[in-house]
DNA sequence: TGCTTAGTTAACTGATTGGTAAACTAAGGC
DNA sequence: GCCTTAGTTTACCAATCAGTTAACTAAGCA
């Protein structure tokens, strides 16, 4: 994994476990017992994916006598919203480009009819 | 990686030349050698990032005699615009917290002046 | 003190990654 | 036919990843 913040982000986004991780925790925090549960992969695999969400930024954890609760983490999400919005013009300009054509063969078989 | 869609997107974003090289491809289409050159690595190396946008489907590669040029495809930017949307209203949130408790200090503030 | 619950750390494994150098393909031009 | 340019493929390497089992820590409770 590269070190820059953005890169380290995209590679923990890059496991469809630790999405579904975030997904829970976006209802709210939670054990790592509880967000495990849905997973059949070990306790301890589960950890190490708390980590490389941890080590991004996208999670917490906290202490409560025997349970680390996790915390959803906004910030390289918003992140991430920015960097691909970055590419939004693009996309649109393909759409526009799309929509030109779809009125132009329009057009023509407004003619041909 | 994995074999999903969006997980093979965000394994291909979570390196930062492949990030440079699409960057570079917002401003049109291009040869591997011009993409290659402001990086210090070999040309192999170019073509195995090109490899990993191709099979995310960031990129396609046309023919034009012993050219290759590499075109940006938006279709996998907006899914990964699309997924980190849902949790806007999360990170909304918590600005709006935020701001509640900087209007709050703001108020107690106003109190002691 | 000893047991249970919650979770982490350590050591190992097989698969994947990002890089290399060397060999190959494929098109153009002389 | 042969050289050059553009790029890919192959074979290899070291590092990292995702998972495992087994051992450990740390808090609560009887």
């Amino acid at each position: 994994m590269q070190s820059d913040p953005l890169s380290a982000t995209f590679a923990a986004l890059a496991d469809p476990t630790r999405r579904a991780i975030l997904a829970r925790l976006c209802l709210g925090e939670t054990s790592v017992t509880e967000l495990a549960e849905p997973f059949d992969i070990s306790l301890p695999a589960v950890t190490k994916h708390l980590k490389v969400l941890q080590r991004a930024g996208l999670i917490t954890q906290g202490r409560q006598a025997q349970w680390r609760p996790c915390k959803l983490e906004a910030k390289p999400l918003q992140d991430v919203a920015d960097w691909v919005e970055q590419y939004r013009r693009f996309w649109e300009a393909r759409l526009d480009r799309l929509e030109a054509y779809l009125l132009e063969l329009q057009a023509k078989d407004g003619k041909e009819t």
